[in-house]
RNA sequence: GCGGAAGUAGCUCAAUUGGUAGAGCGAUAGCCUUCCAAGCUAUAGGUUGCGGGUUCGAGACCCGUCUUCCGCUCCA
């Protein structure tokens, strides 16, 4: 990172915090690592972008719905989906070449040692113990067959080694009152799977008809190894994610058909296209058969911020495995039962936001030869805008504050306005495009007398005048979802 | 988790060798001002991240601890 995108970073940052869009979490208490919380503009833009997603979503296509499934799940779900067996390893660090390896790998490179060398007693003694340890959590069991086998890091080639320790991605809880008969769950890693456990809730109560898809959006939980980046990547953080399923055989014509579409649904908002791009997965993850990533380029590099993937029936088939309910689709078309394929689209909230954010901030040099000056602004599509308009008396005299109030009534019940009189009018049209504001509405003396206002552009800083009766309506057609879902 | 750097007002930063914690911006209240910031007055805001130690005296020195940032290890 150079130095210049590095700072540019940290005002993004800092002007996040500052401006009430993101802040650290439990902040008066030291923060928690890696979790944020949203102020009242983020919060404001984090709406605007659900709502976004959504209405692209499920308001535009008749053969997706949307639900909201809880975060407790069955604990059975996650042993259907791979998560408790894939991804709780020991790790374990040697101290001297600061690497870090999994305490099982190492040994099973030994275990391969041995064989190599004919040794087959002590790989089949080593492999035993192994598994036992590995059977009943002995996260010391692990580190001392690494003591007494001698294995050393091949970095470094000590045995300076650190403890094992037990790496989870999924965080638990106990439910159920009391200590005794409380049952271990976990907060879900992925919102994926409430949807493939309501596959045959929504396809038989909706009539849905195969392809269809099943959209959400909510909360998921995970222990990273490290979270770092702002809100890139956080513990908690949400998920946007939509699962469409489709006849066996046509899922990769599917596959690129929602790479294409979500794509246009990135650059709509107004992305420069350059700034996107798609990065195939060469290595699959197990369930998969396509995979790409929408990557944005943020100024610490092309980062992933959404994932189409082909799932094939893999989820589907195990929740069938594991439920032991019949989980499949009678096809009319070719009178045939087949458990659907998947293909997934997952986009993290967080991460979109942060692009939005990135992709909005300027600071502006507004200088001329007779004065320096500048500005910062966030230049927010005004359909995300937290705030559509800011009503500003030109002075708090003579009744304009008054005249200003009424437009701001009448205003308020379309969408979030901002009144404000304190300082000059220059300071108030720097405040409003700080936070990203699209309009200003300034009431002068004239506004007493002839009923009209000056109508002032974020971006362009040009000033137009029009009559009050006509706010409503100017401002409507600016801000209307419409012009977005127009273009996808 | 390891290594490096850093933590002083909301923000950016001062504070001589260890000797009374300050400024600018921002905020609030008011003045001025008829359309693009940095004009005037006043006010608020700090147990210098936290805990211990050395000292007559610690923001500064020592130990511990927490947090953040950068790099490495992991990543559906």
């Amino acid at each position: 990172m150079s130095k210049q995108t590095d700072d540019f970073f940290k005002n993004v940052i800092s002007h996040a915090k500052e401006y009430g869009f993101v802040f650290p979490s439990s902040e008066i208490y030291d923060g928690l690592s890696a979790v944020y919380d949203y102020g009242q503009l983020g919060a404001e833009l984090k709406n605007n972008l659900k709502a976004y997603w959504w209405k692209a979503m499920v308001q535009l296509h008749e053969n997706i719905v949307g639900i909201d499934a809880a975060i407790f799940m069955h604990p059975t779900t996650w042993k259907a989906s791979g998560h408790v067996d894939g991804f709780n390893d020991p790790m374990i660090d040697n101290k001297d070449s600061k690497k870090r390896y999994r305490a099982d790998q190492l040994i099973e490179e030994r275990i391969a040692t041995y064989e190599a060398d004919g040794k087959i007693d002590q790989a089949e003694q080593l492999q035993a113990d192994l598994d036992a340890a590995l059977n009943a959590d002995d996260l010391a069991g692990l580190k001392s067959l690494i003591e007494t086998h001698n294995i050393v890091c091949p970095i470094s080639g000590t045995k300076n080694w650190t403890d094992v320790r037990q790496f989870n991605l999924m965080f638990s809880t106990q439910m159920g009152a009391s200590a005794e008969d409380a049952e271990t769950v976990y907060l879900r890693p992925e919102t994926a799977q409430g949807i493939f456990v309501n596959f045959l809730n929504v396809q038989k109560s909706g009539r849905m008809k195969i392809p269809f898809g099943i959209a959400q959006i909510g909360k998921a939980f995970r222990n990273e190894v490290i979270a770092r980046q702002f809100i890139m990547r956080m513990r908690e953080f949400e998920q946007m994610e939509m699962q469409f399923f489709v006849r066996p055989g046509t899922e990769l014509e599917w596959y690129q058909q929602w790479k294409e579409t979500r794509l246009k649904w990135h650059l709509a908002i107004g992305g420069s296209s350059a700034k996107y791009r798609y990065h195939d997965h060469v290595k699959l993850a197990h369930y998969a058969n396509a995979a790409v990533d929408i990557e944005y380029e943020f100024p610490f590099g092309f980062k992933e911020v959404e994932g189409i993937h082909s799932r094939t029936d893999f989820d589907l088939s195990q929740h069938q495995k594991y439920s032991g309910k019949k989980i499949q689709y009678f096809d009319p078309e070719i009178s045939q039962n087949y458990v659907p394929y998947v293909i997934e689209t997952s986009i993290g909230l967080d991460r979109l936001f942060l692009t939005v954010l990135c992709n909005a901030f300027e600071e502006q040099d507004l200088s001329t030869a007779e004065k320096q000056d500048s500005r910062s602004v966030l230049r927010f599509h005004p359909a995300l805008a937290p705030v559509k308009a800011a009503v500003l008396p030109l002075t708090k005299k003579d009744g304009l504050p008054d005249k200003a109030r009424e437009i701001l009534n009448r205003l308020k019940l379309d969408y979030n306005v901002q009144y404000d009189e304190k300082d000059s009018i220059g300071k108030r049209y720097r405040r409003q495009d700080a936070i990203g504001t699209p309009f200003c509405i300034t009431i002068d003396y004239q506004s007493l007398e002839d009923d009209t206002v000056t109508l002032r552009h974020r971006d362009s800083m040009e000033q137009e005048r029009v009559a009050t009766s006509d706010l409503e309506k100017i401002i409507r057609n600016l801000v209307d979802w419409k012009n977005l879902l127009v273009k996808l």
